[in-house]
RNA sequence: GGCCCGGUAGUUUAGUUGGUUAGAAUGCCGCCCUGUCACGGCGGAGGUCAUGGGUUCAAGUCCCAUUCGGGUCGCCA
């Protein structure tokens, strides 16, 4: 094994030029490709900044240095000195960044060898992706993984500079959290000072951040790093990075237009890709039922249309049922479509059942005249009803219109999703177009039908609305919130709220969620007798970075922007965490355990 | 917790109604090769068919259970 003494790096694989011809060089890398061909040998070699070839010649170099390169394989660790020569025309390679050039080795040394990896370090290998985790740190050589990571950094520098700029401090909160139940699954670290007491690690630092508010801090941001122990998706992971910010004496736009600003930087800066502010904004409600969705995806319209006043009244049970228990029937427009086979749309049914729709039904304006309509529910109307539809919803004749009847929530949940999945199925979305908007005026309160009580849409200390804080406990159901998410296409990148800084405020929400003085008490006092003491009028956002770098990456997965991710079992293949522990440590903390080990279980089925 | 998809050389995979020694590509190893860039030529090694059980004369293939990975619904204030 050699070392590198006396073998000063000068410059990156990936950045020789034409005009580096002539230049004595000395790099360091990994040796990506090599094709020997007897008396002369071909590397490319590979750092983070890209790929050089360097060329080795039999009659032109020490033998010893030659031979050393025959022994060169996939992934060892090389330094080279040599010349930058310019390639002749024909050996020129279009297909690479630096392939005008090539660097003629007049020194090698092998700082280490490699096993045969598992996989090619290469953009756009088929590896199944246990595989890539397992040896994650290779699978992080891959420029495309590379150029991840790199933009992550990019982002958070450009995120410090941009609050710094702004008047802001960054400040930490602590891991060590006590526990709240409300909302999401904790995370629990048991203490072994105080036998039996357990923390959690924070879901968010959202009382720290309010707290920072009553400290006077004024603006406060935080790249924070967040724990949920709740199942995974594509674009969720049990530990995630959130941009987290907080300021006082502000109002919603304040606080919007600071954050379209930061973005707009971003998208502009990072990527050269163009943001206009301000964003526009939609009601909650609006994007209900236009969407069907609280982050409609804009990048397409095949909008949700009501046909309840025309489908009323009739013969046909299924829709006169639903709207007589205050539900309604509603219609997306497949453009052009209404020559679909039977086979898709017989799945389709069972498509959006899993969305909580009982069926689907549909009308096949297959021509112009009421002959060539087909419709499950035809035979209960006449063809004016079928051409009144038709006109409503400004359907053509080509057309198909997909229905469901349900109760609103249903319609629209089961209504929005089957507008991306034709949106995805008629490739109507262009995966080019950025199309932001802010989502406004959130409701309060949802009902958990679960747990039969209301529970807080954002988190129990957003701001009501002035005007309908007198409803609070009557009629939970109509008070929206000075909420905000802002929407990236079909995405939720960030939410937020002004809140609560009245204390008798704060008090009623609680009650209101059906918590009690004394829950009350315990879990948020502190922040309450905080509270008596000139709480600033505040209100903030949370941006997931995760999920935003992804949409800019253009990646499917949360996992490909975060260097060392866990699978959907929430573990991570390549260190084996989660693992048993030492029963001394148990022991240190007061904890027994009553479930079986993985291994217990083995013998067991043995 | 529910539903769906998947696990066959290092990797990506083929494998028919269950039937001979599980086939290919690539990677790997050896030899040859001075202009390749997915170099080429010749030769070679490499398989717990995820695991356990069952059906059968016979299982990669059929059945059951388990496990791991992925997607998704619930969940994610």
């Amino acid at each position: 094994m050699e070392t590198l003494t006396g073998m000063k790096r000068t410059h990156h694989c990936g950045e020789l030029r034409t005009a580096d011809v002539g230049a004595e060089v000395v790099l360091a890398g990994w040796v990506s490709r090599r094709r020997d061909h007897g008396g002369l040998i071909f590397v490319d070699m590979r750092d983070r900044s890209g790929l050089v070839q360097i060329v080795f010649d039999e009659s032109a170099m020490a033998e010893g240095t030659f031979h050393k390169a025959e022994s060169l394989r996939s992934e060892f660790v090389i330094g080279v000195r040599g010349k930058v020569r310019a390639r002749s025309e024909e050996t020129v390679n279009p297909k690479m960044d630096t392939g005008e050039i090539e660097v003629v080795c007049n020194e090698l040394r092998i700082l280490n060898t490699s096993k045969t990896p598992p996989f090619y370090i290469q953009d756009g290998v088929k590896v199944d992706e246990m595989t890539r985790l397992k040896y994650r740190y290779l699978d992080l050589r891959r420029p495309e993984l590379q150029k991840c990571i790199q933009l992550r950094h990019k982002v958070t520098m450009l995120m410090r500079k941009y609050f710094d700029e702004h008047g802001f401090l960054e400040i930490e909160t602590p891991m060590l959290c006590k526990s709240t139940p409300e909302g999401a699954r904790d995370f629990l670290v048991p203490s072994r000072l105080n036998p039996g007491e357990f923390y959690a690690l924070p879901q968010s630092p959202q009382i720290f951040k309010q707290l920072l508010q009553v400290a006077g801090m004024e603006k406060y941001f935080q790249i924070a790093r967040c724990f949920r122990d709740e199942d995974l998706r594509a674009d969720r992971q049990p530990e995630f990075t959130q941009l987290d910010v907080e300021m006082s004496f502000v109002d919603e736009k304040d606080i919007q237009t600071l954050l379209e600003g930061l973005i707009k930087e971003l998208f502009e800066k990072l990527l050269g890709r163009e943001v206009q502010i301000p964003m526009r904004r939609m009601t909650w409600d609006e994007a209900m039922r236009r969407f069907g969705s609280d982050k409609p995806d804009l990048r397409f319209g095949m909008e949700l249309q009501d046909i309840s006043e025309y489908v009323k009244g009739s013969d046909f049970k299924v829709f006169n049922s639903v709207l007589e228990h205050g539900g309604q029937v509603k219609v997306i427009n497949v453009e052009g479509y209404a020559d679909i086979p039977r086979r898709e749309l017989d799945g389709l049914v069972e498509w959006v059942k899993n969305y909580g729709a009982k069926g689907l039904a549909w009308i096949q304006y297959a021509g112009d005249d009421f002959d060539s309509i087909k419709s499950p529910f035809k035979k209960f109307y006449d063809a004016e009803t079928f051409q009144k539809i038709k006109e409503a919803t400004g359907a053509k004749t080509g057309d198909l219109l997909l229905v469901i009847a349900d109760k609103p929530l249903v319609v629209a949940q089961a209504l929005g999703q089957l507008r991306l999945e034709m949106g995805r199925r008629r490739g109507l979305i262009d995966p080019d177009k950025l199309e932001f908007l802010w989502i406004v005026d959130f409701p309060m309160f949802e009902y958990s039908e679960e747990e039969k009580r209301w529970k807080a849409m954002h988190h129990p200390f957003t701001a009501p609305r002035d005007e309908d804080i007198p409803y609070l406990m009557s009629d939970p159901g109509r008070v929206k919130a000075k909420a905000y998410d802002m929407v990236l296409n079909g995405v939720e990148i960030g939410g937020g709220s002004l809140r609560i800084y009245n204390r008798e405020l704060q008090l009623k929400v609680f009650e209101a969620l059906g918590l009690s003085d004394e829950v009350a008490k315990e879990r948020f006092g502190f922040m309450m007798r905080a509270f008596e003491y000139g709480t600033p009028p505040h209100g903030g956002i949370a941006f997931g970075l995760d999920r935003l770098i992804m949409l800019m990456a253009k990646r499917p997965s949360i996992r490909d922007v975060i260097a060392f991710p866990k699978t959907q079992s929430a573990s991570d293949v390549m260190s084996e965490a989660p693992s048993p522990v030492d029963p001394k440590q148990l022991r240190d903390l007061y904890i027994r355990t009553t479930v079986k080990s993985k291994e217990e279980k083995e013998q067991e089925n043995k």
